[in-house]
DNA sequence: AATATTTATTTGACATGTCAATCATTGTCA
DNA sequence: TGACAATGATTGACATGTCAAATAAATATT
């Protein structure tokens, strides 16, 4: 059962290329609510887990709040006011920066390395469940998602 | 530049897994801002657009609001008020179903299909654009994509 | 027939994404 | 230096996504 009975589109798809743009948008949409079980079941909203995430690869020096957004999927103006939400649950540190006063630097918080040392596994074993592709499979999807995004510039 | 640098992550990643979905999570968005473009330049949103092309697929017969909910990525609360914006546009009307007064029907109007029509090349275009692949990856990406959505039932 | 269940849809409340505008701080350069 | 632009972050306003609960009409059951 391919993706135009998945979606129960009577009329074919006007292109090939057509049908792979909504196929990457559709598995994405899925992938998506898979994943957020095991971490809304912590109390974690998928784009906080992807925040914390990312401030424990930055270590104890932490990461100005734009360098976080910048590495995340969203955009600048959410950052904020979710940082604030991780801020009130104790999750993240904030503190402006001495030397260059605009900025303000998000440390993650003991608790939630402590938080996310516990999903690791869960997450890890989703992902590996949820890709069950050869090696080679795996690298040219990489490849190929690569690309596509290298022509969307 | 692999996802790893492009999302400036400081640790690799835990596995070829997760970066394949961090990859699909990626593209995803990025393809969904670059067609955002074309269609809210005409007003619509990414989602009425995809309401409306659904419908279009339709016919003249209409389809009940929640077979509509069921082809699109999005789930059902949002599909009313999404439906209510389009026939407030005038691209819509709806209609009671008089042998189940449960259902309602939706039908796309002559104002909608003009709409479509119009914007059909520039999407298709921006598909093509895109998405610029020797078929055989193309085929690949497809059976790949399907793959992994099989797999997340 | 009367009640219980299921189905189709809607509403309320709230989290998140997005743009435009704002504020503070820093950097530039005439 | 002093005005002006650039940078980092935030806020306001609004669209959308999501869940849980409510409504309303059909179906099934006793």
């Amino acid at each position: 059962m391919g993706l135009l009975q998945e979606i129960k589109q009577t009329k074919p798809f006007a292109s090939r290329e057509q049908e792979a743009v909504l196929a990457i948008l559709k598995t994405a949409d899925d992938l998506r609510r898979r994943i957020a079980g095991p971490v809304e079941s912590r109390g974690l909203s998928l784009e906080q887990y992807n925040i914390l995430r990312i401030l424990r690869g930055a270590g104890t020096a932490g990461l100005p709040t734009l360098e976080v957004a910048a590495r995340m999927i969203e955009r600048t103006p959410a950052i904020t006011r979710l940082m604030d939400k991780l801020e009130q649950k104790g999750f993240v540190d904030r503190e402006r920066c001495p030397t260059d006063r605009r900025q303000v630097f998000c440390r993650i918080t003991p608790a939630a390395l402590a938080l996310l040392t516990e999903m690791d596994s869960a997450v890890i074993g989703l992902d590996s469940q949820t890709i069950q592709l050869p090696e080679v499979e795996l690298e040219q999807l990489l490849k190929i998602l690569q690309n596509i995004r290298e022509s969307l510039t």
